[in-house]
DNA sequence: TCTATACTGAACCATATGGTTCAGTATAGG
DNA sequence: CCTATACTGAACCATATGGTTCAGTATAGA
């Protein structure tokens, strides 16, 4: 059974629903960035990216590391598989509820030849 | 290739960062129900849960239908697909970082045997 | 026809979000 | 030591969000 009031399911779909924090992740995927790097890519100031990453790492999708002067991001620790778990739930209810509609269209069918 | 800068994932995923939306999902997927229903089962006033539902509407996650002066709600028409989809590439991204990681780990093991 | 029900829309409120600027602090490197 | 770089934090701004209340409109049913 999947946990459905999860805070931390608010925060990873929160941190998913901003085209740039999106996008921030992906690049992450390809190679690991300071905030300086992330802001540069994105057009935006450090502070603002700042808050971007700061976003992402509280829902564990970006961890950080500041070494001397430079924070560096990368992925993880998080893989997203609650979040996965949660719309793969939803698919079965989806799929459920319209299963359900076709076997009434059948019953309905069935009544048409036998009435 | 999955789509990224997508409007539609900023709503689906926006509107799946609350719980009660959530939560108004999962009860959708046992039964239909009117806007008072879903309000009277959140303890929510009846506004409060249409813009909920407003919100699952645009997103695509609801569809809405007023019959005199009843509103049923129901699942669909979306089933989440996309969404699936970018989480699963998420989680090659994150697999693949993961696993190049552990080749330098590798790599370094075998130099530590042939130094 | 009358009344209760079901919704709708506008206005309001507090807080969150996504950005900015500006003024720091701390460190790398000549 | 000096300066440029990299970040941090506070303050600000406009708009969005998650709720409310209140005043409608429209319809179901006695």
């Amino acid at each position: 059974m999947v946990q459905y009031r999860h805070a931390r399911l608010d925060a990873s779909f929160g941190a998913l629903s901003d085209p740039t924090r999106r996008a921030v992740l992906l690049q992450l995927g390809r190679a690991d960035a300071s905030i300086t790097d992330l802001a540069d890519k994105f057009h935006m100031t450090l502070t603002g990216m700042k808050k971007h990453v700061i976003v992402l790492e509280q829902a564990g999708l970006v961890s950080t590391q500041k070494i001397g002067r430079v924070r560096t991001c990368k992925l993880g620790p998080r893989q997203l598989e609650a979040e996965i778990a949660w719309l793969e739930s939803y698919r079965e209810l989806w799929n459920a509820r319209f299963d359900a509609l076709d076997e009434v269209v059948q019953q309905l069918k069935q009544k048409e030849k036998n009435p």
